[in-house]
DNA sequence: ATGGCCCGTAGAACGGGA
């Protein structure tokens, strides 16, 4: 029986036109082998599968004009083909694409973006905590069907504290308020562990910065970008690190990546 | 300082992001 070593990664664009040559450098230097993008903002007849087979790379997209936008990338070499394909939420019937999901080599990989939300009490607050309360039926389910699931994208929640730059000026504010904090934790609640914090971690560790502010620069940032594990995955997850460095290139994406090492045992990997 | 930036759609500002 082999061990395969799998790095999983989730990553927020803000339009993949603008971060195609930030991404193809990325996996160049450190080939991941499943990658969740979210707000590609393309249609699917705009998408990059040339570039992305080119740099070994196997496509997966869902998405539409101007807004949102998920793709899953799947390393060639390393991973199989795509099955069970889905890209919708029961029960959220719109023309928002924040779902991709495919099973890969017998793992459940959902790409996920959350709705921002806008502000407490706002219309989108109230469609952000729908989307996530269908999100979580969908995942009770879907976790009776796979032991090996894994959930990577950009949640748009702060699930703690110390997940906050300020925390005290971010208090009840969307992104940290409590409700949107309790459905983060029922998350948990579905047996999913928070692959980040499997490890033990430095303080003042995020994922998104305000283009303002020289915010990336003044750490002034949240842990919004989130890698959730079944219990079977988390039991092999090696590390769990944010590409911070990805936020101070030129031309940045507000977010950075998060990336996940798993290290599954395995009796046959193509390629290797 | 009741904002500052970036992206897409525009073809000028504006909606949306977080």
């Amino acid at each position: 029986m082999a061990i395969t070593a799998l790095k999983v990664a989730t990553w927020n664009v803000n339009s993949l036109n603008v971060r195609l040559a930030h991404l193809l450098r990325w996996v160049q230097t450190d080939p991941v082998d499943i990658i969740c993008l979210q707000e590609t903002k393309l249609v699917d007849e705009n998408f990059p599968v040339e570039a992305l087979t080119d740099a070994g790379y196997r496509s997966l997209f869902s998405g539409q004009k101007a807004y949102n936008g998920v793709a899953i990338l799947l390393r060639q070499r390393t991973v199989g083909e795509a099955d069970d394909i889905r890209t919708r939420l029961p029960g959220i019937d719109d023309e928002q694409r924040r779902l991709l999901a495919a099973t890969v080599d017998g793992i459940r990989v959902v790409c996920a973006y959350f709705p921002n939300g806008q502000a407490v009490g706002s219309d989108k607050y109230s469609y952000k905590l729908k989307w996530i309360a269908s999100l979580h039926e969908w995942l009770r389910a879907e976790l009776q069907r796979y032991r090996q699931l894994v959930i990577a994208g950009d949640f748009n929640i702060a699930p703690e504290a110390r997940d906050v730059h300020d925390p005290q000026a971010w208090e009840g504010q969307v992104l940290f308020s409590e409700p949107e904090r309790a459905a983060f934790r029922g998350l948990l609640g579905l047996g999913l562990k928070d692959g980040f914090r499997l490890f033990d971690q430095p303080g003042r560790m995020f994922t998104w910065w305000d283009y303002r502010n020289l915010a990336f620069r003044r750490k002034q940032g949240l842990r919004i970008d989130h890698i959730l594990l079944s219990q079977e995955l988390a039991a092999s997850c090696r590390s769990c690190s944010i590409q911070a460095e990805m936020r101070a290139l030129e031309q940045p994406s507000d977010h950075a990546p998060v990336v996940a090492t798993l290290e599954l045992a395995s009796g046959a990997s193509a390629g290797d």
